[in-house]
DNA sequence: TTTTTAAACCCTAACCGTTAGTGTTACGGT
DNA sequence: ACCGTAACACTAACGGTTAGGGTTTAAAAA
């Protein structure tokens, strides 16, 4: 597997990565919001259109490469060890998201985020998506028995713990504290106990 | 308290609901994606500026009378009798609200917002807008002493839980069974227990 | 009352993200 | 060597949104 890329791939994934850094060095030069399409399109020179062919919208630009994201989640649990409690695992890769983030090399990039409503509105729809994909893998999981409607709001609050960890002073405190509800919540939800 | 307004506010919320009638009865016609600005304007005989000193953007169109969700959120938080439970008191508001917009006649602009991917994410990006508010609610409660932290991630939770329930078979029994979880992180985020 | 202020509204023209239509080049399989 | 097609370019447009600049009219000040 994993051929050695012909030309025509490296060529392509080079023109993207082209587009990409000319994307984020205009971004964090002048600001996200005073950087039009047509000044990234011109700065990697390239067209609008193959831009546009490479990224699916302007925010895009600036979330390259966070379908990392989803597949590390639903990887840490379909990929996790047999009867390794599902949470822990979650915590453990949260952890590791919201460190990764919140390190110094990625400060003025989540600032810029942070500054752009665009950005922020962006960041909440994709995680929208996670939470889903999420969910599906957390009701696939074998040997559980909680409702649909329960791995679904356990995924949400594994994506709410994210989102509110990254944004707390103390963010990996803020994972464990935020975890400890959710191990309640997921306790309260499986269906053996009083039963 | 509400003296009698001039000729002017009448006017001008004459002005908004005309747009708004405007918007709703063309969207549900031909489709939110097949309505421009420019023809929701033309029908309700007003300028394109006009249209947007009323509404901020074309997604606002739909979501006119919303916030509402807000206000009722937050009262049912600081307006409830002293010493009265804070999430049976959630429960009960979210229960009105997702009963509300599971009604018969509000079926058809549920439906045009399930189709708008727009639509769902202007959505997404109100809730969280609320859910800020209710955490700031939630943390001016007197006679509390949950962390910040804890305050907002409850806050997230009680939105999810509306729009996971919207979205489930048995809404009714969907906002139960995740409060029933909710309950259990909070319970487990107040600090008196074993220490 | 008269005068003044400013809010609500109108129109035109543009900006910006995004897409359609239409070629052109050059890689890769045959 | 040849053909199919993926990658890219160019132009022009579409649709949401805003800026600029002007007119009317309710309401507050004189």
């Amino acid at each position: 597997m994993t051929v050695p890329p012909g030309r025509r791939e490296r060529k392509k994934a080079a023109t993207r990565q082209k587009i990409a850094d000319a994307a984020l060095r205009l971004f964090l030069e002048r600001g996200y919001d005073a950087v039009g399409i047509r000044d990234v399109a011109a700065e990697a020179d390239v067209a609008v259109t193959t831009l546009f062919s490479h990224f699916a919208s302007k925010e895009a630009l600036v979330f390259e490469q966070d379908q990392d994201f989803e597949q590390r989640l639903t990887q840490a649990v379909t990929g996790r060890a047999p009867h390794e409690p599902l949470l822990p695992t979650l915590r453990r890769e949260i952890h590791a998201l919201v460190r990764h983030c919140t390190a110094d090399g990625a400060a003025p990039v989540w600032h810029m985020i942070d500054a752009s409503p665009a950005l922020r509105e962006y960041e909440e729809s994709m995680r929208l998506r996670h939470a889903e994909s999420l969910a599906t893998a957390i009701a696939a999981d074998p040997g559980r028995s909680q409702t649909t409607t329960a791995c679904r709001t356990i995924a949400r609050f594994v994506i709410d713990a994210y989102a509110l960890a990254r944004e707390a002073a103390d963010p990996e405190a803020a994972v464990d504290e935020i975890f400890r509800m959710i191990e309640a919540a997921w306790e309260t939800a499986s269906p053996s106990p009083l039963m």
